[in-house]
DNA sequence: CTCACTATTGCTTTAAAAGCAATAGTGATT
DNA sequence: AATCACTATTGCTTTTAAAGCAATAGTGAG
């Protein structure tokens, strides 16, 4: 018995609900997987399946089966791949999964260049705030702010993620330049909030966290409009280095300091992190990827 | 194509070094693994063999797919398994792996007792103080002192490993009871070892840690060795307090207690734990284990 | 109670491995 | 350097297993 293939019909019949549906997906008669499923239920010595002639349930056996194997395929489909697509050029999907802001702001830009260098790659970019889990997904690349991957998984930093705080000259005038940390309270904030909720403003003075936050008048997850509020004077930001850093080059905002640092979390080594598959790295198309990414950011941003 | 079958000759053939040797093992001709061998080659489209007459080798990605393909079998078959004994009565070879100490005086004992309920489950036992990896080897359960395990692998803490310094009655009556911690400098010591070497007295004072070890007169890993030693009044031991127990309680060895408390490493949560693969709990045998290995220790070590 | 749809089964056809014998190539040995 | 022993491969036939098709039996909805 070719177990692989009464897996796959198993796993369709499964996904569809219905032998018909799995055998239309296939292009096989239904007898085909009948025959199969039936076939693989008997060398395993149990019902995997609860048929009526209406409906096509798993027992509890087979949603145990049902899921060991699904990863079993992944698996077996990406080893075949990794062989399949091992020292011939970069081509294929390509997924890569980023921060919505770091996404805007820098990847996407970069991997504009990245598309002309290598046409016959195709991405398939998704930007969210959410943490995907890159085992299970099929995202080649993540980029993640600073927490710890798995094992399997191999992280390299892009950069620092350092929140400063920052203001318009205009709103400075107005409001005056908060002359240390603790003045801050007395200030309109305007707040980054990340999928955990919004950041307060922290301040380390002599081993002790304080909340120096001020009153909101804007909360959001995008980072833009932020900082287009904070252009036009309406309060103070706390934002990344280098989500900022264009608009004070150009003098639109400028960077607030003061004799203790700021945070937005105890957790000092933030960073930007890019995430792949030790072993999907064989795959040109994500080698090509991870290092073009890695070099083109180490020039342009670490200066 | 038949992928398994294909990946299975191709394994075979790895292993044996020739398609001859492993068509006599799976009694097949060798013009079939030739072939299959040859269609898995064409439909990865690459060279996973490199053949001469006399020699058979893996090339570079064929070293790597057999490597990943390795997991998925044993993986595969394990499901299988799962599936296969779902909801049976405990049966069959199940393989557990111990630290020698600890299965000597405590695990065989207890496993005597587990023979008798489940008669048809034979046992594999390992004893060995090296650590095995609990993936690739086909281990069952393992015993190891505390180290993290990863994701895949669940660890259920049998109880604490803590070290404790013994000497015999006689011996403190010749040498004098250290007044201190300090003073174990000037006693004979008697030392276990671990695969990283033998175990140095510790100390920690006001939250310095001092090395307190006296001249060595034995070191090694058989602590039933040591005890005996011990006994004799040749020189303080420090081992744990499971192994040494019944020495303590008739009264043949008898614990040195100190202001400041003795360790072997500066790694404090030392505790000896049990650990299985999470998904093979569904397999009887390896549930029936489990459970009765937990519970009994809870029972009769955890007072 | 009937109808429509579905899984299954018997039978035939088709495809793909197994099996066998012969061949060609390679590394060690003399 | 030439032969020898052994091995992987290939051509061909046999055997096995899955595909394909048509007919059947069973079940839930209306």
């Amino acid at each position: 018995m070719d177990q692989l293939r009464a897996i796959r019909y198993f796993s369709k019949v499964v996904e569809t609900g219905s032998f018909t549906k799995a055998a239309n997906a296939l292009n096989v008669p239904p007898s085909s997987l009948s025959r199969r499923v039936a076939d693989l239920e008997k060398s395993l010595g149990a019902t995997l399946l609860k048929r009526s002639t209406r409906i096509v349930k798993l027992t509890e056996v087979g949603q145990i089966y049902y899921n060991d194997v699904q990863q079993i395929l992944t698996q077996l489909a990406q080893s075949n791949e990794t062989v399949r697509s091992y020292q011939t050029t970069p081509m294929g999907r390509l997924s890569i999964s980023s921060m919505v802001g770091f996404g805007e702001k820098i990847l996407l830009p970069l991997l504009d260049e990245f598309s002309e260098l290598y046409p016959e790659i195709i991405l398939d970019i998704s930007l969210s705030d959410e943490l995907s889990t890159l085992g299970r997904d099929d995202v080649d690349i993540a980029i993640r702010g600073g927490y710890a991957p798995n094992e399997r998984v191999l992280a390299i930093k892009l950069m620092d993620n350092g929140f400063i705080p920052v203001a318009s000259p205009e709103y400075i005038e107005t409001h005056g330049l908060p002359c240390n940390a603790m003045a801050l309270k007395e200030h309109n904030g305007i707040y980054f909030k990340t999928p955990s909720g919004p950041t307060p403003w922290l301040c380390n003075m002599n081993g002790q966290w304080h909340d120096v936050s001020g009153p909101a008048i804007a909360i959001s997850n995008n980072g833009t409009w932020l900082a287009k509020k904070a252009c036009s004077g309406e309060g103070i930001l706390m934002s990344t280095r280098w989500a900022l850093s264009s608009y004070i080059e150009s003098g639109q905002l400028q960077e607030l300091k003061f004799e203790h640092e700021l945070a937005i979390t105890q957790n000092s080594n933030m960073a930007v992190y890019l995430l792949y598959q030790k072993q999907r790295y064989l795959v040109p198309k994500v080698k090509a990827a991870v290092d073009f990414i890695v070099d083109k950011i180490k020039v342009r941003y670490n200066f």
